[in-house]
Parts: C-alpha cells; sequence; structure tokens
DNA sequence: TACAATACCGACCAGTCGGTATGTTATCAA
DNA sequence: TTGATAACATACCGACTGGTCGGTATTGTA
C-alpha cells in the first residue's frame, strides 16, 4: 500500500487533498471527487469502501510521509535553533496543499468516527509535535532552552509556523527566509526590545 | 438589534452557538438548532431568512459583543504588556464557547458566501486583531517593544492564545494564570536561555 | 370589539449525498 | 482459449437537508 498503491488510487489521493483542503470534510463530495479524477463513482467505490477510509487514508499516506521527511531535519545535527529552522525550512518547502493538509486534522477532527479520530491524531503526533518536542527537550537538555513544557511549545510552535503560511503570513513575509526568521526569532527571544 | 433583540431569537443564537462550536457549519442542520431552541422550523425560519443568516447574525452579535469588552482592556493604561496581559485575561474569562466562537472563523471562512466572508472577516478584524496590533504599535513607539510586523505579529499573538485553549493547551497549564503567564513570556522573551 | 401585525406551526418539496446493486470490460495466469 | 479476478461503468436507492407555504395562535392597539 506504501509503494505504489495504485496508479489510479494515488490520483483519487491528489484530488481528493486538493478538495479536502480547501473546503471541509463535509463539504466535499464523493462525486465531485469522482469526477475530478476523471473515474465514475463505481471506480471510486472500488478503490475505497467509503468515504471516511478515503479520507483517513489520504492523511495517513501524507503523514506517514511527511514523518519520514521530517525525521531527517530531527536527526541532523547541531543546535536545537538550528535543527529548528531546518525542520521549518522543509515544511515551507512542501507544495501549498501538503503544508496546508496538516491543519486540517483539527479543522475536521469532529466530523469522523471516534476510532479514525484516534488514529488520526496519533499518527498527526508522530509526525509533527513529537519529532518538534524531542528537539526543544534535547535544546532544554543542552542548557540551550530554558526548562519550558516542551509538549505545549511544540503545539505552539507549529501554530505559529501554520499561521506564517496563511493569508496574512504570506502577504507580510514572502520569501521563506523572512518566515524562517520571523518564526524562529519570536520563538527564541521574543518581541522585547534589548536593554 | 443590540438590546434584547427577542427572547426566542436570543435562545436561538444560544443553541446555535453551542452547535457550531462543536461541528462545522455544514454538520449542523436547521432541524437540529430548531429542536434543541424548542422551536419549529417554521418559527426558526420566521425569524433568519435563512441558515447563512443565522450564522452571521451569531457571529456579529459575539463580535460586536467582543469588541467592546476587548476595547476597555486597550484602553487601559499602562504598558504593552500589562495590557496585553488584561486583554488575554479579558479573553480567557469567558465562557467556553465564547472562547471558541472566534476560532470558528477560520474554519468556516470557506462555506459560507463571499459577501458574508468578507463582512465577517472585518468584524473579526476589529474585534481582536487590530486591538492586540494598537496595543503591539504602541509598545514599539514607546521602545518597549523591537520594532516588528505588528499585524503580523498579533495574528500570531491571537493563534498562540487560542491555541493554549485547545485541549493540549488546558492539560498543561490549568489555571488561567498560567496561560498567560506562558503567552505572554513567550512572546515578549521567547524560550532562549539566558546567558 | 375589531383588526392587523407578529409569532409560530408542521406538512411538504425539490434537490443532494453517501452508498449499493448489477452489470461490462481489461488483465493475465494456467 | 478460458475463466477468474480486478477495474471500471451505470443506474438507482433511501435518508436527509435547506427552504417554502398555507394556516393558526397570540398580542398590541385604535
Amino acid at each position: 500500500m506504501a509503494i505504489t498503491p495504485h496508479p489510479t488510487a494515488e490520483r483519487i489521493h491528489q484530488v481528493a487533498r486538493r478538495l479536502f483542503v480547501k473546503r471541509s470534510y463535509s463539504d466535499v463530495t464523493m462525486d465531485e471527487i469522482a469526477v475530478k479524477a476523471q473515474i465514475t463513482k463505481g471506480a471510486l467505490y472500488h478503490h475505497f469502501k467509503s468515504k471516511e477510509a478515503l479520507y483517513l487514508a489520504m492523511m495517513e499516506a501524507d503523514l506517514s510521509e511527511k514523518q519520514v521527511l521530517f525525521n531527517k531535519a530531527v536527526t541532523t545535527g547541531g543546535s536545537a535553533q538550528q535543527r529548528l529552522e531546518i525542520l521549518t525550512r522543509t515544511f515551507l518547502d512542501l507544495s501549498v496543499e501538503k503544508k496546508r493538509i496538516s491543519g486540517l486534522i483539527r479543522r475536521d477532527i469532529n466530523t469522523i468516527s471516534l476510532k479514525a479520530r484516534t488514529r488520526l491524531l496519533q499518527m498527526y503526533q508522530e509526525a509533527l509535535p513529537s519529532q518538534v518536542q524531542s528537539i526543544i527537550e534535547e535544546g532544554i537538555a543542552e542548557g540551550e532552552i530554558r526548562p519550558v513544557d516542551a509538549r505545549l511549545l511544540s503545539f505552539s510552535f507549529i501554530s505559529l509556523v501554520e499561521h506564517t503560511i496563511s493569508q496574512h503570513g504570506t502577504r507580510t513575509l514572502k520569501e521563506d527566509d523572512k518566515k524562517i526568521q520571523f518564526v524562529i526569532g519570536l520563538l527564541f527571544n521574543g518581541i522585547a526590545a534589548k536593554k
């Protein structure tokens, strides 16, 4: 399933991703996915047994991909700050859709079934927050970062980064370098004027 | 409309708010709103000409209330940091629902019509971001805050605060005081260890 | 009391959506 | 060549949803 799942299933994933990023789970219809993927509903339901199964498969494919990708940044040497910069850059280098997809979880989490929800949150946790968290924890251990709740901070940092890719963020900070600078600068030094 | 709009309309607002906070715009049905508000669909449509009109009215009532509320914090004297603390506390003192409601805008913004969207964003802007922004700008002018993009930062700060009221945030920081300390500390001083 | 406006009821409608039943065609091993 | 299976297509179903409409109850007022 992970390696060359199926050309059609792959295309369905792409289409679904594009649509789910733009509109909420309930607002995206299976008919539209089928049409945009240039297949019929029968074919669509041949590959995925339900709408939720499709949503989940798409998300899981994306998250496991991200986990691998981000893990490279985490296991690189260097200071915590340097590694967070690399991680952020890796994230910002993704396509617009792939950048936005992770944010969907918060949006749609109440729509899907409890089982799917638990599973999805766990995958998300492993793909993003826990990787940021481990960098922060090591930074604290090294004395680079002052003792804070690493878990909470990792979520805060992620929501900060996710915000810079929003309309408002992109309008102000056009280049990725500026975004990284803004987000890392805020995280490490805050905004207080130096005395 | 602002003062005692109508007992029934008021009750509808309450019910709608509770439901819209939990589930997305499309997932909340007019039938359910009617049942929960203990009226019929006919009565519901007597008070609001459409689902979108109801959503909009509810949001606008909430945002204009918030604008007034937060404005008090802004016009208080004191340093930028003190005023941001007060503003944050004012926000955290709200009921769970009222705290969450502002975040809905980002979630549902693509669901509603363009006209409603523009209007809603403008009201949100005036109620929250622009008030934070003006505090930051004055802080910069006073030399308390180093020169940054006040607009972008205000959005970042809001998403930070909104994050502390999420499940993850509340699990770690139980008391509001801790939340304020976390969020303001991060904003002003960052996480870097003091040299 | 008369009359009109407001508030409310509940049956109904047209359209939509996830999902299914039932086919038809392509693929490929034996 | 055959026949089983995967990969699609088509037609359809039933539950649900936003919205409508004719009518009734209640309230304000002249």
